[in-house]
DNA sequence: AAGCGAACCTGGCTGC
DNA sequence: TGCAGCCAGGTTCGCT
């Protein structure tokens, strides 16, 4: 379920768990997630010395030394854990669950696709039941003109991404708001959930028309400032909360980046609407076969 | 040429 | 209990 916000916290866990270690050896159990794996890729990684973990929209950067660099996605269902040696084996931990009768060929599971073995006996299991997720290897100076980071728009969270550039950006679009969202050409991170948090924060309707907020009145310039300011704040609200609710970024089992949210209008179909002073009910529409969730009484 | 729907894949839930 | 149908948080591709 990685939307940027747990994509950035797995990258925090990664950051803590991989960087200045080395990896020993991969077990790579597929030829493919959504891609093929690249050619030898246990065999570039291995030795390799880790460097940072970071993150650039949606994508998991590992930088390795020889000026190599681990580019991952998580798709839909990818997650990643840590196991080492003082946790593998508690009750509850992935080592107890495998017991229970869930071990794949390798030994982590029916969609452990890779593991990660790193000195000091640490282990780092990637698992991905959809295989939407992917894994590739650039040289780290070529980063950037990776066909999937090239076409990338702004960060949300950088100075770039305001009401300027979203006017900018949306300017003649008739497209929804909610669809030019998703478009990770003009913002870059935002999914399905965050894109109807921040429109129902913004008080905005998905269905508006995303050239509405580029229009020269004075209440379009409000809109698309709105719009900015709520996008940033609900990512950085979803990005604390995630920080705060894990420990060192992972649970007790070693689970990366998946915490518990609470959403104002996603999944909330039918439910009252939480704006102090609005009596909506959230409801659930479909635009370009996703779903949508907003309040049609206060968002407009 | 922008914008939409389909496709990639598996698992979990709902309703009959 | 079984099974069909629908749904899922991402991204790219191809058609109109």
């Amino acid at each position: 379920m990685p939307e940027l916000p747990e994509v950035e916290t797995v990258c925090r866990g990664l950051d803590q768990a991989m960087t200045s270690r080395k990896i020993i050896s991969v077990d790579q159990n597929r030829p493919n997630l959504r891609f093929p794996f690249p050619k030898n890729f246990p065999g570039r990684l291995a030795g390799r010395k880790i460097e940072r973990v970071t993150r650039r929209a949606k994508y998991i950067l590992v930088e390795l030394d020889a000026g190599l660099t681990l580019l991952m996605h998580l798709g839909m269902s990818g997650r990643f854990e840590i196991l080492t040696d003082d946790k593998s084996h508690k009750p509850g931990s992935f080592h107890q669950k495998i017991a229970a009768g869930q071990k794949g060929v390798n030994g982590f599971g029916k969609h452990a696709h890779v593991v990660f073995y790193l000195d000091e006996g640490t282990k780092i299991v990637y698992s991905d039941p959809r295989r939407f997720g992917f894994m590739d290897l650039v040289k780290t100076k070529e980063r950037d003109s990776h066909p999937n980071l090239k076409v990338l728009g702004v960060e949300p969270l950088g100075n770039e991404m305001n009401a300027d550039y979203i006017r900018e950006h949306f300017r003649g679009k008739q497209t929804s708001l909610k669809a030019i969202l998703l478009n990770q050409k003009i913002i870059a991170g935002i999914g399905n959930i965050y894109a109807c948090e921040a429109l129902f924060r913004a008080g905005l309707s998905p269905a508006r028309k995303a050239a509405s907020l580029a229009l020269k009145s004075t209440k379009a310039k409000e809109r698309a400032e709105n719009l900015a300011i709520e996008i940033r704040s609900v990512l950085t609200d979803a990005i604390q909360a995630g920080g705060s609710s894990l420990r060192d970024f992972a649970n007790v089992e070693g689970d990366l980046g998946y915490f518990q949210h609470t959403f104002q209008a996603y999944d909330q179909e039918g439910e009252a609407c939480k704006r102090p002073g609005c009596y909506g009910v959230i409801k659930r529409i479909v635009q370009n076969n996703r779903s949508t969730f907003f309040c049609p009484s206060c968002q407009k």
